[in-house]
DNA sequence: GATGAATGAGATTTCATTCAT
DNA sequence: AATGAATGAAATCTCATTCAT
């Protein structure tokens, strides 16, 4: 299955959006584009309406201020990222049965590993709100602590069942997953997209090796 | 085991300063706070004034723009850090031989745990300047770059000869040890500092696992 | 005898002005109360086309532009009102001969005191533009210098005649009639609507003893 | 005595406020002559700025906004005019006894009237925001009450019990004296200042007639 | 006629930086 | 060195008015 850039999500969301005007999704969608490439705070006002082709007193007419634009982002956005990352895990866990730890581990890590490469801009506006914003913090870590234990939590439940995995704890064992992914993350994020076909087999390795009943 | 060498790196960092007058100190200090509360962009001169308990004047006496002292501040973590992360293993290497591999680990990852604990404040404004601003990471990883290559390598080679650790290549093996280290870094960040004796255990239970020679 | 003449001045313009809609007096009365309430300035097109229940189109469909409003609301002041007065007068002139001076007294305060009541929302949007504007005060003054002429005056030669009134000069006479209610609006102005009844008779006292013949 | 003009009382008070630097002095005092030539509302800072001299940033500054400037200026003004009314009557209380009831009056109206004529513009901008604020009105009306209480009402006792005033109640008495004065303010706030010595005499005569003992 | 999104001119406000004291 | 008032460029924001539907 192919992750769907969240951007392209948005794009969608805002077509559906019968609320908004053609100009007011055009605002948002340059604003996203904008705090993406620059950051929130070096983005004014002028260059949204610039992009988005609307007069300046246009960007004010819907949104109250600069901030309100950038909620009208991040909200829906908070329920799309942690939609997609769940959704994926719930086909998983119907649908397959992994037969192997590296099964599994290819299935999550390789997936976020797409996911991150595909997604890092709209990542970095949220890190960099985040960063400053412990409610933004909280919304997400709330959605995204209940995705997991409905959803990854399941799935670890039933390897270690199966003697596949290590019997450690889920948040345990879901952390050193993701400290794979999160390094990979970062060199994203500084250094533009990474190869994850070059990364994969030996993240996984370490990650097989690692997490492997004794 | 000398685990104490890298405590509060900003704070011994401006001990040392003897350039810097007491009211210099207390700006770059009040700074740093109000960057790590609110951000660089929202932090204007007159708080930092304010907190410093200096005119705004002063500010200004030492540092020529705001930028300077987002400079000043961050200097220690692209100059002093890579250096006293150098000297750390410098010293380990030759003055220890690591008994077993899980030793080398817990200094290594225990250290640094400790490290981003007590400095996760200048790593916040670290990484949400360079976020968007590719430079800032291109300095740092230049550094780091070389004092992994002349300290923690060399270190991981004597492990391989001495069969202590998996046969994979350098740069692998750094990375899954950064990995639980930057998901502890996220934490913090996120949550404020955490607990390390708590952490640090089942890391090492993780790692080892996962590097132990085949 | 007869004071219910001048009532409601703003409703009834609205209601004999058969050139409006429905929806263009809903957009005079929602000024006027913003008007009166905030002032002119404060008060936006928006307010008002929301308080109207209309869109803020229609609000220009009648009225070109917002002082426009504003002109449609001063108009039955500057119109209707003088001629009410007018009238007035006219009346009691021709059909009853006032038997004293406190008659005459009362049918021209309490009226006006009522008017005064009721109107004086429309009274404060006046004075409110009338303070910076000096022309809104020269149409008033007058339309209304003349009316005096016309009607209170000749009254006024009437008492004088039959030895009911001071022999001063008629516009000082009136001056001192309208010292009281003009105390009266002040209060109206603002403390809102005042009890007509528990002020009529000491005002006419004292008008009484100020203004009998020698 | 002669009255001095509340604009000069106020240049006295911002000349011996040390608080305020002198370009600051400069903006209220622009603002208020602003104020009172073209009304709040219709002053923007950049006349206020141009008129003071300053760069515009200047004026915000010291205050955080255009409301505060006003603020700034009214809050002192209230204290000052109800001192001047104030002061005003305790002289006369103590340093003279009233011979005659028109003296009285004569001391007290003309007074006021001389101060309308004198203050006009200012009192413009008052009147003009207490339209729109009733906690201007409250301040105003309670100091006002307060010295009322303490001043004139104490001389309308004395003149009753010396039989040279009729026995209404104070606050009566006060309304009718008022009356004069403000009808005179009227005409002064739409058609300029007035003359005072043409005024008084039949002023008087109407007040001394009204008011006298039965 | 009615709508309400769009406009843009202009107002308010912010703030890094300078500079006279 | 230290101060803090002053600056002005640029940002945010407001709103009367227009106009396509």
């Amino acid at each position: 299955m192919e992750n769907k850039r969240i951007t392209d999500l948005f794009a969608e969301s805002l077509d559906q959006n019968c609320d908004l005007s053609e100009k007011q999704k055009a605002i948002l969608r340059s604003s996203l584009e904008l705090f993406a490439e620059q950051g929130f705070t070096k983005t004014n006002t002028s260059q949204i309406a610039q992009k988005a082709g609307v007069a300046e007193g246009t960007v004010y007419r819907r949104f109250k201020t600069k901030d309100e634009i950038l909620a009208a982002i991040l909200a829906p956005l908070t329920g799309q990222v942690v939609n997609a990352l769940v959704e994926d895990f719930t086909q998983h866990r119907f649908d397959v049965e992994y037969v192997t730890l590296r099964d599994f581990l290819r299935a999550v890590v390789e997936n976020r590993m797409h996911f991150v490469n595909e997604n890092y801009k709209v990542i970095k506006v949220f890190i960099s709100q985040a960063l400053f914003q412990q409610q933004l913090v909280q919304t997400l870590m709330g959605e995204f602590q209940k995705a997991l234990q409905e959803n990854l939590f399941l799935t670890l439940k039933n390897l270690k069942q199966r003697e596949l995995l290590v019997d450690w704890p889920d948040p345990r064992i879901f952390q050193f997953m993701a400290g794979t992914v999160v390094t990979f993350l970062l060199r994203v994020l500084f250094m533009g997209p990474q190869d994850v076909e070059a990364e994969i087999e030996m993240t996984l390795d370490f990650l097989e090796k690692g997490l492997s009943p004794e």
